[in-house]
DNA sequence: GAGGTGTATTGAATCGATTCAAAAAAGAAC
DNA sequence: GTTCTTTTTTGAATCGATTCAATACACCTC
């Protein structure tokens, strides 16, 4: 009925729980003979073994706790999905937990993962949760934060350039002879959209001619920026942009389709051309394919799951700082 | 530096280690006074309890584990998500596995969740796994299949009707007028997809006049549901269905794109009308907003935790089998 | 066969929170 | 002030895997 234990299977076997432990771990400290029998006691019983058993000897789980700001938003599956395929390399599982850039319930999750003494976290952090990183820390458990390059923090941390995205974007954008941009985005205290305009901005400043109209949403999602998008409809076509750069692909997605609206009917790229970020791949399967900013995603994920390891084995190793460099997609949306 | 115990909590606060316990899991058994003496302790120190050692303790995680399909399709984000919010009002988490459509990664996740002695599981299984359900269960572990109604089963499901779903969507259709019918889905493996067909297949059965053809792919993805779409466009206009059901929205967009790609102009519904399934976000903000059969994702996963938290009350409960109904959806995609 | 080296196995101690029977303290009743 | 209840507190025992010092055993060598 219930569970068996090492000490069933030791019974069963007929030798003691440290070789039946022997067995599990250090196989090579095992005569192949008592492998053999102790994995037929295992077998038969059904044996296995319990998680919590195990770490409350070790310390520490072998899980590591991840928190990103919006599962739906399919850039933050992706990285989850790399940090998951990398720590399955080391026997390790991720937890997910999303925040929903809500600071109270990143907090939860971070108590939770603390009570759990995960191996380490990894987190796309909305709050300023310095301290509470610094307790983790105190604990033995690495953090690494992820989307945020933050070079003087204690922490170590990958990210992609956003100001260089921002300005890769733009840059597009006036190539093809664009002169009215605008950046549809926000809210500004999340620092990516914040980068992304400053990049864009610093594009802009080196053409005198081309003007850059900041269009602020309240949230990054496909509802706000259709809602951008109508309000951009309304306006006299004089006072229309000749060029949108979108704060992500969610973004786009929906302005895209306040475009492409039964009575809108602004073309893509024709009046307006549409350059996203993230490079998600409902932005390929938009039917207007747009143009994006890609992001390493699921590298990025990977990458800080291989920091994470490090800092699990030297926890006194001096914080790393990795950087990606985004790269311009070219579609349709922004292809005369 | 290391991590505080109950211990320390007692020493400091001049209790017994029983006491501390009590105020953290009984505080009605303690004096106010004495509370507060080891709640100043406790904030003192940071204590924080170690989850390892409760689970083994009380046997079983605060964890309930879950499966899905595709973490890539919004269905099963939102149905986690459901499940996630239902599960912290009893203080419970939710760890999401993803299995990819792999039996051996759904295995995989099974056999952790065994080792880590999850609270219960939630599955939305591909291969047949009875008889590890079963496993579990003798150990004590409750399972609920979600997305699947098998009312003979030994297991608790829920589960959308899938059959009635089918009807829906082409019913509709017919009543559109149109005549010539197709279903894009498959794998033919997946019972959701077989299911649908099913219903279709019954509801073009009351109409002599109308024709199902059914084109078989080999993934419920964008990519594949593109492939079709570009094969049905090669097709003469006279040999094209004049409306489609797709297995699924990812399915349907790619549909979609491929109709509205560049040379290729199928107008919908002009010339082809399409329904798809599951009625995510991306569905609505498509560019010809697309019609649906609506599954309530969020709450398929509420109630499967909800029944989950019965079963582990009373472990020889009989298994339940809730069915929800789909509900059509209707958008531009199937409007004249 | 005594002494030495190396490999294999043993089992008590440990991790930290919870439980529960027993003891202690506080109150109530006469 | 004694007896009986009720409330509060105690602390050893427990969950199950792992570790590590100690022991057992096998195999050489002289």
């Amino acid at each position: 009925m219930s569970a068996s234990s090492v000490r069933d299977v030791a019974l069963r076997a007929g030798v003691s729980v440290g070789t039946v432990s022997n067995v599990l771990n250090h196989p090579e400290k095992v005569s192949p003979e008592t492998v053999e029998r102790v994995q037929r006691a295992i077998d038969e019983l059904g044996f296995i073994r319990n998680d919590a058993a195990r770490q409350l000897r070790n310390g520490r789980s072998r899980t590591i706790g991840m928190v990103v700001l919006d599962v739906r938003n399919p850039f933050f599956t992706d990285l989850a999905r790399g940090a998951e395929d990398e720590a399955a390399g080391s026997g390790l599982t991720v937890t997910l937990g999303n925040s929903d850039e809500n600071p109270e319930r990143e907090a939860t999750y971070l108590d939770l993962f603390e009570q759990q003494r995960v191996y380490g976290v990894v987190i796309s952090a909305y709050a300023d949760i310095t301290e509470r990183l610094t307790r983790l820390k105190q604990r033995g458990i690495p953090a690494v934060l992820v989307d945020r390059s933050s070079p003087d923090s204690a922490f170590s941390s990958v990210a992609v350039d956003d100001l260089a995205g921002g300005r890769l974007a733009v840059e597009h954008l006036i190539s093809l002879g664009r002169t009215r941009l605008a950046f549809v985005g926000g809210p500004m205290g999340i620092r990516q959209v914040a980068d992304r305009l400053e990049g864009a901005r610093a594009a802009v400043a080196a053409h005198p001619d081309v003007s850059l109209e900041v269009i602020e949403i309240d949230a990054l999602s496909v509802l706000a920026g259709r809602a951008a998008g109508a309000d951009v409809v309304g306006r006299s076509s004089g006072e229309r942009p000749d060029a949108i750069f979108a704060a992500n692909d969610l973004v786009s997605m929906g302005l895209l389709q306040a475009f492409a609206m039964q009575g809108a009917d602004v073309a893509v790229p024709g009046q307006i051309a549409l350059i996203g970020y993230d490079d998600i791949d409902f932005a390929s399967a938009a039917v207007v394919p747009l143009s994006s900013i890609r992001q390493p995603s699921a590298l990025i994920g990977k990458t800080a799951v291989e920091i994470l390891l490090a800092e699990a084995q030297d926890p006194a190793a001096a914080p790393r700082h990795v950087v990606f460099q985004p790269e311009l997609v070219v579609r349709a949306s922004t292809q005369a």
